[in-house]
DNA sequence: TGTAGTGCTTGACTTTCTAGAGCGCTTGGT
DNA sequence: ACCAAGCGCTCTAGAAAGTCAAGCACTACA
């Protein structure tokens, strides 16, 4: 179709922040290491499932380095590597236009869905927690 | 952590660019208005179905407008708002950091693949075509 | 007339994510 | 000693999200 380019580093990093979880997963992990269950309640109630499939996802892209200390309850680490830890900058950004424009934008969403219709009910947790 | 804060505006941003296409898309307009097979295309290949979703829900946001032009083909435009403009700062930073890292994550990847186990085959795409 | 392009919608199917239970292990309370 | 609760996960089954393919109404070009 129109897979022309032979390379396109930006598509395939819109494609791995887009996965569920991961730019929070990076959020969360930019202010210190966590432990697994730690890091599922920081990131806003991740299943358990799903996030060790994208710490594992990380893991192997190198982003995301995993300590396990044999101390005896041996406890598990998550942090960032170098360059996983150089995402601040993106999260910095969306930081910057979410304070900006996100409140505007749901506003904008309420009515949009108060004159039109219910539609895609999918954002029920932001205003309701 | 994020659970008990009523209403975080960097978690919902999060959310809405974690939505299958959304970057894509983004990315795409910032470079101009677009039609909506063409923006299709522009995308690499999102499906129409989940692509006027996506454009639906950015449009209630108020991120991308919609326009009609009523010539016989009636054709129509999707551009970014002023807000949606702004997203702009978000995919430089993400356009940077893929320059500077992503294809040496992939080299880990690849290796790690090798390595390990087969794990979860989930870009097919990247480096195949 | 046939083929291709526009902008979508609908329905069936597949991939992805989730809930919930469970496992082995330790710590803390009674 | 015993039970509840925490840790770090993995498994299974089902719900949700995304995709494919077809089709519609219309124009344009050969």
């Amino acid at each position: 179709m129109s897979k022309d380019a032979p390379y396109c580093p930006v598509y395939d990093s819109i494609e791995l922040l887009q996965e569920k979880w991961v730019l929070h997963i990076v959020r969360a992990l930019l202010g210190g290491p966590h432990g697994f269950n730690e890091l599922s309640r920081a990131v806003g109630g991740a299943n358990t499932t799903t996030l060790s499939q994208r710490l594992e996802h990380l893991e192997r892209l190198a982003l995301v380095e995993k300590t396990i200390e044999s101390t005896m309850p041996p406890k598990t680490r998550y942090e960032l590597t170098p360059a996983g830890r150089e995402l601040q900058t993106i999260i910095d950004a969306i930081d910057a236009w979410a304070r900006r424009h996100m409140r505007r934008c749901q506003e904008q969403e309420a009515r949009a869905e108060a004159a039109g219709q219910p539609a895609t009910p999918k954002s029920g947790r932001s205003a309701a927690d």
